[in-house]
DNA sequence: AAAATTTGTGTAATTTCGACACATTAACAC
DNA sequence: GTGTTAATGTGTCGAAATTACACAAATTTT
């Protein structure tokens, strides 16, 4: 066990010099990918960027770079978020770090992944460099790297955290109708709900405020127009484990 | 957002020459720690070593060591498992990346935590370099590093994911009683939980197979002894979202 | 004015959950 | 070997949650 023989010890065997000693490790560099996934046209959808690397020509790739020196990786996350979107307002997770040698055509690179959910229409696209593009998470095929499976990854957390916490306000304005929140648990959990059930669930946990306003120019009978509680939901957070489908 | 002025594009403005682009990167150093939980007389136990390094001079640490160029670190915890226990038949599951700039009195240092679940009678502890061997979980404190984070980030993830997946077996030998995996539950949940209530779930999970055998030497009446039956879970793996008390 | 579409609501049957008590078995102390 | 002790093994009942299911009201379109 002794794989660094020219690392000082002292009288009991304890290494004192822990510089020199992580000078002998082997260093990777280590990129952060964000996976933004918004909800519009009743569809789960992702940002990306079109990559910048002639290998992957035509390809898409998720919003990432690498960390600074000294950088911890959840303020890489945001930072690069921030300078690839200009946003600055979503929460982001870390979900799952990526290793594979090859994974990246340039040499070792080490990427850990972190996702968000973020509302389309609270945040127009102003940095549309890359071709900086909603896409259907359902039409992704092809992609960079190993974007694709980064992706699923993803999307498979995110089908685990939405039934955990009520992450999917996120997804939606401000304002918002039951069928618009319905909608969106079905195109994520890829199931269908009864209507009646899924009202009276949200409605027993008692997260929803009416805002006294309805739904203005859809082409049937208006819905009320809900804001989430986000309030009782903080101060409630520990209670939650899951929600049911 | 052009930050690599050295690095040649084609005609299209895409980058050729990736490795180049790779080597602009910032390089860390890469470890793994492994959080290794066993279960014993009642207790949730966790498997340390003593720091090697002057700074945490009686500190316990984590099982962990630098990846290698070019492993996946998947495989790099398992090595170190191997290597630091010369444990090779136990699963590991990735459970975060820490990252924090300061957290290795060495420099910057990132590390990937991997967590593991193994049968404390099963897997005698033959290397007992570095003071190997187990601790109650209670009863940790202080640790080298930001171990004691690690290690309670790993239980918090032990809690949730025992609630998913019977992963508890994986913690007792083949052959159990009911009792010992109440205590168990009952450890690691830190919840009192009522017996036939308790027994009627497992019952109607149908994972347990009895074995027709009967505990031995114990200070009381002896309980049946069952076994998990593993193709059965394995089988039906999908369907487990819940195992809820 | 009629048709189409979607909202909004309640109940009954079923299933699951949670609380709870007592007889049985084996070891141990005497 | 008898009594004591400690843990096993088992069932029911009420409460709560879940599921299935239908019709009237509101609004736009034709």
């Amino acid at each position: 066990m002794k794989r660094e023989p020219d690392i000082h010890r002292n009288a009991v065997g304890l290494i004192k010099d822990v510089v020199k000693l992580v000078g002998t490790y082997p260093r990777v560099p280590i990129t952060v990918d964000c996976v933004i996934f918004g909800f519009d046209e009743n569809q789960l959808k992702v940002l990306l960027i079109r990559s910048d690397l002639a290998v992957y020509e035509d390809k898409w790739s998720l919003l990432g770079d690498f960390a600074e020196d000294n950088e911890e990786l959840d303020d890489a996350a945001y930072r690069i978020l921030k300078h690839r979107t200009g946003m600055d307002d979503v929460y982001l997770d870390q979900v799952r770090t990526f290793s594979r040698p090859n994974r990246h055509p340039g040499g070792r690179v080490i990427t850990v992944a972190y996702c968000s959910l973020l509302n389309i229409q609270h945040h127009e696209l102003k940095i549309t460099e890359n071709e900086l593009h909603w896409h259907s998470y359902q039409s992704i095929k092809e992609m960079a790297f190993d974007h694709k499976e980064i992706i699923d990854t993803c999307y498979k957390w995110l089908q685990k955290r939405i039934q955990e916490h009520p992450l999917g306000f996120n997804l939606l304005p401000d304002k918002f109708s039951l069928r618009e929140l319905q909608n969106l648990y079905e195109a994520i959990l890829g199931i269908t709900l009864d209507r009646r059930n899924f009202r009276k669930k949200f409605a027993s946990m008692d997260l929803l405020i009416d805002t006294g306003e309805m739904e203005q120019d859809v082409p049937h009978r208006p819905g009320k127009l809900y804001k989430f509680n986000f309030e009782k939901y903080e101060g409630s957070k520990r209670k939650w484990i899951g929600i049911d489908f």
